[in-house]
DNA sequence: GCGCGGCCTCAAGAAAGCGTCAAGAACGGG
DNA sequence: CCCGTTCTTGACGCTTTCTTGAGGCCGCGC
């Protein structure tokens, strides 16, 4: 077996206010992996929408409160989130109002679990086109910089080649950079819970860190030791 | 009307067999103010998508000469155009297969035309947003041409003769250039999700392909290894 | 001054991963 | 049905990476 991580799927909001069919789409999303956020009405889904942030939503129309159209256009004043709706109206000018108003596709109820998961992974597939989601890949301390996009570290224009855990362990520091880490989380981090204890390891490592990108190894001035605590990436 | 201006509408390929569902769509496009180019077949439908490099492709499945969801495959070899398929088939099965084959979007005939073109407007939007077509269809690297629409591979000006799974590998490693891949994510572009540990498939044809590309297989320059982890196309 | 715990260094053996070669199986066209 | 191509599988040796251990340094408390 692999030690994999969690996967956690896309993150969907569901916006239903008929707990049946809320139910029923829970089922398939979770049984698929996806994350779920539920909200019942309008204002609920609106509200949900800008604490979560969802990779997908789905949206009934015809909710208690309001419009479901008005939902639409709310958000596409701030975010290009991907929206499915999901009606029992099936009429013509009903679609053609939510596909104008922002929604991304329109699926007419009754509809097979398997068309809908297709068609979101259709969705998710246009979210993911343009490099809007990373916002910033690149970390640099000193004369090194670290892209994490091309899995690639470079001491000026020198590209130095890093082992696996090497890497992981730089990652890991630069994921939190300034704040100390301590042995604990590091090694949990890079060899799995099960090596919580192998504090050796990482002075092992650090020190091939410190050679590979520290200009004085014997004097650190980014990768510093905090005794008795952990380590910290000191980026300025 | 005669006498408008220079029409400078999308620019749609409609894909389709049938002289009355052609005739039906050209009135409707036209009177929208799309330009519009007509394949029959299969074939030259994906000749076509080449040379006028489409704004969106209307695509009926169940051409004479061969499956519609090939057109759609071979397209997203090479472009993100959007594809929205029209098709006579409304099984759950179909629309699934068509969309994740690349299709952005499936309409069952017969469908009224305000869809179609709130439809298509949706999908106009999508491939308007910033960004812009990524994908040039013809990646190089030293002395190596591939060219993604004529699947075929250059060495300097002879042409390299690429097994189906060597081509595939070497376009997934195109595509992502200069970022490491990981074995996963190799063996399930190129095999299949059944594959994935598969690890020695890689080893086999990564071999193949630096013998037929590299001009010293055994110190690759552009097919580098990143051991434990995957594979990185160079091309600088 | 001495002992101790935490840290760094160096290095060697173990393990994992990789490249190569080749043979048999499966496939497809004639 | 046969032949050539492509895919799959296995064995082997090599390289890289990981793990482990021994030794030394340093600061601190006693």
């Amino acid at each position: 077996m692999t030690g994999e991580m969690p996967e956690k799927g896309p993150l969907v909001l569901l916006v239903e206010d008929e707990p049946q069919m809320r139910r029923f789409l829970r089922a398939i999303l979770q049984s698929h992996g996806y994350r779920l956020v539920e909200a019942e009405t309008a204002a609920e889904g609106i509200a949900h929408a800008t604490a979560y942030n969802p990779d997908l939503v789905l949206l009934d129309l015809g909710l208690p409160d309001g419009d479901g159209l008005d939902v639409t256009r709310r958000m596409r004043e701030w975010t290009a989130t991907p929206i499915i709706v999901l009606s029992a109206r099936g009429q013509e000018s009903d679609k053609i109002q939510a596909l104008d108003a922002g929604a991304d596709d329109y699926l007419t109820k009754p509809f097979g679990g398997g068309e809908l998961l297709a068609r979101m992974r259709v969705a998710l597939r246009h979210a993911a086109r343009p490099g809007g989601d990373d916002a910033a890949p690149i970390v640099s301390f000193g004369d090194i910089r670290l892209d994490l996009v091309r899995r690639q570290v470079f001491r000026g224009d020198d590209e130095v080649h890093l082992t696996p855990n090497e890497y992981k362990l730089l990652t890991t520091l630069a994921k939190n950079a300034g704040k100390v880490i301590t042995h604990r989380q590091l090694l949990k981090e890079v060899w799995g819970p099960n090596a919580t204890n192998q504090t050796h390891y990482l002075r092992v490592y650090m020190a091939q860190l410190r050679h590979k990108l520290e200009s004085d190894p014997a004097r650190p001035k980014h990768f510093t030791t905090e005794p008795g605590v952990g380590y910290r990436l000191r980026t300025e």
